[in-house]
DNA sequence: TTGGAAAGTCAACAAGGCTGACATAAAATC
DNA sequence: GATTTTATGTCAGCCTTGTTGACTTTCCAA
């Protein structure tokens, strides 16, 4: 193991934020993010579907019932772009679209029994690694490594990421 | 700040690996990747250049002279994907593509001034948004991050970035 | 000298972004 | 109550960047 740098610098508290330290984060997240969706995309391949149907799936079995537009705001993508993938997943029937009862205007989303046993099994491939990662890395680094990511994102996303994590 | 789960479990070194916990893991990857690419993409865009052409530039500034199939190998791209970045790379002049020496099949490539102007301003970005997450994480938590996402990475992944991390 | 690796090209296609135009429901305004 | 405005969702088409497959050229090395 080589040094870190951040601890290097001696300053317990104090960061020696040299370039090349961040270039190391930067060529980190590259690598990794690489590795976080490896698995999924595997399951997929040969199926019909895509990392933009994994994402959907996620995010309404995260939240049952959730509009499409909260849908859109969460995934960042426009409207157009969702509306193919998550009309493949309705008419393949891993999806159920309902229309509000308040607001006839909004759809609710949910899985059905054959979306959700999708979404575990793309859900259950990505824990794997990251449960590996994470004990391999133990529970100081697991730590660092949310604060770390949670300071990266957009304040927007980070709102978002929030109020999912905080969830129930 | 909520618990953070890894520590709540109280074992020093005993990771409590709840599904809940792995959850917050993925979805503060896919919220965080956002960010850490959003900078770079904002000012691409405009710029006939792409997310794509920015790795490229990036591997090449980081190992000048390297060949194509090196890159490809760093990038995890097919050639023919890779083939169509370059080309416009270096038929704008920013990347120069010099026949190898010794074997005159290969071709090595390195930034010209114009590309390395671009990079630098693509990196910059990138550096100020890490920069600022390393800060509000502090010491510990960049040495965490870097961790988990390390042993995230597929094994042939990994050896590359070691092979870049702790190059001269 | 011949086999195979490296590089490049052409063509076709797929996933998943995007914008623009448009339909409909609900809400707001007249 | 009728009409305009806004919110939401859909359809059509384009762009980037990934993919395979087929093929050529160059040239190292057995």
């Amino acid at each position: 193991m080589a040094e870190t740098g951040a601890n290097a610098a001696g300053g317990e508290g104090l960061l020696f934020l040299t370039d090349e330290q961040l270039r190391k984060g930067i060529e980190a997240m590259f690598f990794a993010y690489r590795g976080f969706t490896a698995d999924p995309d595997r399951i997929l391949e040969g199926m019909d579907y895509g990392r933009a149907h994994h994402r959907a799936l996620h995010f309404v079995h995260r939240q049952p019932g959730l509009t499409v537009s909260t849908l859109l705001a969460v995934l960042g993508v426009t409207k157009q772009s969702l509306n193919r993938v998550l009309r493949t997943l309705i008419d393949d029937g891993l999806v159920e679209s309902r229309i509000g009862r308040k607001d006839k205007r909004e759809r609710h989303l949910y899985l059905t029994d054959k979306g959700g046993a999708l979404e575990r099994e793309l859900s259950e491939a990505q824990r794997v690694r990251m449960r590996a990662a994470y004990r391999a890395a133990g529970p100081q680094a697991v730590a660092g490594f949310r604060q770390v990511l949670e300071a990266m994102m957009d304040p927007d996303l980070r709102r978002q990421y929030l109020m999912l994590r905080d969830r129930a």
